[in-house]
DNA sequence: GGTTACATACCAACCAGTTGGTATATTGGT
DNA sequence: ACCAATATACCAACTGGTTGGTATGTAACC
């Protein structure tokens, strides 16, 4: 086993936590399990992190800024019509689908579900990384909703049916063992959106529409 | 403390078992934990349970048996209107959310985040149990789709969302801390089919239809 | 030379599971 | 109806391995 070179153990502690988080839950990822699988040692962990509850923190808040980054930067950003975006990250959010079920779920969801109660500190943090992600389609929401207003609906309550559907989507995918229940969670969220905003899916036999 | 009966340790062990997942996780939860707070012994639990796991997965079916019953037996269901049927089941969910949030979330939404790689058995007993809270939908929303049928739109596909809404409400729920986002879902999931089934609420001040 | 970034060795508490036993039902023969 | 044989339900004490965390040491960098 060659020795990771210096000043790289915390993100290799990172990104061990990422994937066996998912995989197993934060309660059944050992300290040890996460050494061996980042291949430093447990000096190295206790010196990044000061307890097992301080690296929780630190996965769902490493979590947030990577998929923060990811979707802030992403190309369909740039699209005109916001609506136009909005659909756009829901089709990225269903190409992310076709990774195996470990890797497209939730570090945030997973671990706040057994911590919520029990680790004060992750629960705020996943509370962040949530909320970050409303933010994130809530802007293109409140752009799309000032061109086409509708009464008693907000930017804020269908950006949170997104998270809804993807927190929802990847508890039912992983108990169904089918990414398709994701997927579907989706296609209902679009299907409502187009009929909300009265927005019919241009098709090739359905463009006799303004 | 009084020793209890003969005979009930098993079912003491579930309804503490249900009680400390929804808490702390499947993984957190220890055997020495459990029979703790179930007032028996060590003895008592490998008495009724091979491992562990067994108990996971006697805990998931007990869940998915009790609220089965419960659902079913509910007034709601004899309601003449199947749709009716469908909102007035939403209302008992919301009404449930009035409860402290350990005690509205889902045993098996809670445990298969954890368990669904480790221990495949507590998996499709999950599965069993989020497939039976379909069904249960699904009978009325079959009915309701019969009397208006929608191109597109299948009773197996919107049940589907509810458990979506359900289980997504209640991991957002935890995050946010506020069970208001479990509502907002089955407030959303309402507005959606009545939009769908163009079944607009009746309000004292709007009930110009038949 | 001192601070940062690790490595090694170790510990008490806790973990799931086992052992060997006892008290209470249940059964079947008379 | 009564009693032995057997099975069930449970208990207390124990075990080997694992847990999160620590104490101490050392090699690289500024």
């Amino acid at each position: 086993m060659t020795r990771a070179p210096r000043g790289e153990a915390r993100s290799l502690l990172l990104t061990a936590a990422t994937d066996l988080i998912r995989r197993k839950g934060f309660a059944a990822t050992s300290v040890d399990d996460l050494c061996a699988a980042a291949g430093v040692t447990k000096g190295a962990f206790f010196h990044h992190f000061a307890s097992k509850e301080a690296l929780g923190v630190a996965v769902v808040q490493h979590w947030t800024e990577t998929t923060g980054v990811m979707f802030a930067t992403h190309d369909y950003n740039r699209l005109a019509d916001p609506l136009e975006r909005v659909f756009a990250y829901l089709d990225l959010r269903r190409s992310l689908l076709a990774m195996p079920l470990a890797e497209f779920s939730c570090v945030a969801g997973t671990t706040v579900q057994e911590t919520y109660q029990t680790y004060p500190a992750i629960r705020a943090a996943a509370e962040d990384s949530v909320r970050s992600g409303i933010a994130h389609v809530q802007h293109h929401l409140a752009e799309a909703l000032a061109l086409h207003p509708m009464p008693g609906v907000t930017a804020e309550g269908l950006a949170l049916q997104f998270q809804i559907a993807v927190q929802g989507g990847i508890v039912v995918a992983k108990a169904l063992d089918d990414p398709a229940a994701a997927r579907s969670a989706f296609d209902h969220l679009e299907r409502t959106l187009r009929l909300l905003f009265d927005r019919p899916l241009a098709s090739p036999d359905t463009h006799n529409r303004t």
